[in-house]
DNA sequence: TTACCTGTACCCATTATAGTTACAGGTAAC
DNA sequence: GTTACCTGTAACTATAATGGGTACAGGTAA
């Protein structure tokens, strides 16, 4: 199991289109970066826009950034492209036997485990911004380039 | 995206065993309490006798706890089930373009990040023994019973 | 020998992902 | 207004994981 690469690519395309300020940010430019279709980062960046992290127009080619990079957290880009639900990070099997001490209560007892263990993991993406990432990347660039 | 409930089963199992002390807990009585088929719960039990946490014999009825309940958390168990790989909770995509400045770095910078995220989840998973779920559950009998 | 258990090897339906093609409809430049 | 190019979406595909189901080999004990 793996939360989808969606997630990533979503990280991935707000900080190219921000790299990317002067240039034009076409749904086909970000794809020949990621390596896939244009196709599948015009669906991403329907839930990106739909989260009020881009700013697209049908028609006009290339997209922008909504916010300020230190103002969106990896949280922020997570909601948005869905790839976990709320407090559904972990499943629970749904029909255990009512008639059995553990079966009919292990439901309640282990949510509220899980659930703590999701936002624990929530939070950590919680605390990093896309500035960061940006800021990583560029440093990057200037030792090995 | 969610995972595997064979976490939440694996839990439930080795709650009930122990709960199931004096009684014998075959394949069918624990699949049983989970509502499922028996050949579910024996694979199951394959993976948790391969982490050392149960005791099974071939042709002989009944498992057992290999530990004291207090000696094993949960994320012993999401460990033994095979739920989530190590590093890989989150999944980054492999082929970005070597062309691109975020390109050919978002891997290594993305990839600290969910690592980090996917350590502090289990973290809270390590906190937590399966005493703790037991003596919820007992806990919940007394209440409602 | 019989009865029952575990351990596995298959097989199946369902679902999610990621990718692809195709096209409707918006926009701007000519 | 026509052309060219873009976004937004629908429909379809291959692939993989999950959860479940059947079947049977092989161990154990009465």
């Amino acid at each position: 199991m793996s939360i989808s690469s969606r997630f990533a690519v979503g990280i991935h395309i707000l900080a190219l289109i921000d790299l990317n300020k002067e240039g034009t940010s076409s749904s086909e430019f970000l794809a020949s970066s990621v390596n896939t279709n244009p196709a599948v980062i015009r669906k991403l960046m329907g839930m990106l826009k739909k989260a009020g992290l881009v700013e697209v127009h049908p028609g006009i080619a290339g997209a922008k950034v909504a916010k300020q990079l230190s103002e969106i957290t990896l949280l922020d880009v997570y909601k948005a492209v869905n790839v976990v639900q709320d407090k559904e990070l972990f499943s629970v099997h749904d029909n255990p036997n009512p008639e059995c001490h553990v079966g009919r209560n292990i439901q309640n007892t282990i949510e509220p485990l899980f659930t703590a263990a999701q936002l624990a993991m929530e939070k950590v993406l919680g605390n990093v911004t896309l500035e960061d990432v940006v800021k990583d990347i560029a440093n990057k660039e200037k030792i090995k380039c």
